[in-house]
DNA sequence: GTCTATAAATTGATAGAC
DNA sequence: GTCTATCAATTTATAGAC
């Protein structure tokens, strides 16, 4: 039988815990604005429990950060190996972006917050996770050359495209109070409409 | 003689360096990541005469706030009034928010964290402060009514315009590691180059 | 592994002299 | 108004029993 610790992941069912309850913590109050105590409440265990499993606060906020850095950069090397052309790329990744995003609207804000902090904490992050944006760039370049896209900067795509998709889940409180008189059935709604929206106001933007 | 006081709007010259300073310190490390000692030091006075002019963190903290959130949303009022047409109105407006933001980077990412730590903080602001988005969104829903652009969503236009327009700054370290190598200027650059690349990638998208 | 109790360090805020 | 010294509360981290 299959022991629930291979299923999990985790050497230990409490390990578990705590991390779980760490993401949820520090990634809604950020660093410093996280007590431990309140992560040991939300895994409902001992305060010392956390320090046994993770001996600091920065230990465990590490985990934490390399766990949200993977949600918020963007998978896109299975879209390449299909047989799309590039318009359908685009609407596959923008999809595929929102569609992860909402399932962890928090994310956002946190990384930005906290590569603002400390910045050199990206340095090692970046080379473990194998980020490979020149891919991207020669990819979009290609485009231009063939004439299939107006001759736009790569790097200001590129841009372009992650700031649509992301900056509406960091800018939550104000779009939601601004736009939509704190409705937060109707903010929901607009998210999810902008997976079309946001793919066809960039396709507008760069066809011919 | 105009007094020092007179000119700087404080009442006096210690109170307006203890407010520069936790500008400085607030707008860098948030709420919960400043120490008044910092605050302190960076004023070069004692930390006792903190809360002799702002009696504790939160009021000093307050006054930051609202100082950024005055920088953070865009003055378009008096773009209006001019003799532009569609095309030229958004064009100011980007060009001047951006270099609005240029000159105080470290905004956009502090007033995000904080509204997404303490989102009730927004309620009073937004009031006094008089914002008018109805009035953006009637302009461009004549504009399409007139068919000078294509039948876009008002609420997604005016949200893309702002995302283009802000999310280059809170990412800037993601931005500048990733896709210039850590290279300062080539960041700068780029943000620069993004006053007219934003407005031609906006017109692009929505004109018939 | 898990707990209670407590140490040790940090930090917001105040008292009181000048 | 400005300072030194200190309080009081919070919070990370550890010691030690079970």
């Amino acid at each position: 039988m299959i022991k629930f610790e291979l299923m999990t992941n985790y050497s230990s069912d409490t390990e578990g815990k705590i991390l779980e309850a760490a993401k949820k913590v520090f990634i809604e109050k950020g660093l410093e604005g996280t007590r431990m105590q309140e992560i040991a409440n939300e895994a409902k265990i001992n305060k010392a429990l956390l320090h046994y499993y993770y001996r600091t606060k920065e230990k465990l906020f590490n985990a934490v950060f390399q766990f949200a850095i993977t949600r918020f950069i963007p998978h896109i090397e299975g879209i390449f190996n299909s047989d799309k052309n590039f318009f359908e790329i685009l609407e596959a990744i923008i999809e595929q972006y929102i569609t992860l995003i909402s399932k962890n609207p928090f994310i956002p804000i946190f990384v930005l917050h906290e590569i603002n902090r400390h910045p050199d904490r990206l340095a090692d992050i970046i080379k473990s996770a194998g980020i490979q944006p020149k891919i991207l760039i020669e990819k979009i370049e290609k485009e231009v050359e063939k004439g299939t896209i107006r001759p736009v900067s790569a790097l200001n795509l590129i841009v372009n495209i992650i700031s649509l998709c992301v900056f509406p889940f960091a800018a939550r409180p104000l779009i939601q109070r601004l736009l939509f008189d704190n409705d937060k059935h109707a903010y929901t709604t607009f998210i999810q409409s902008r997976k079309t929206e946001v793919t066809s106001f960039i396709i507008n933007a760069i066809k011919i």
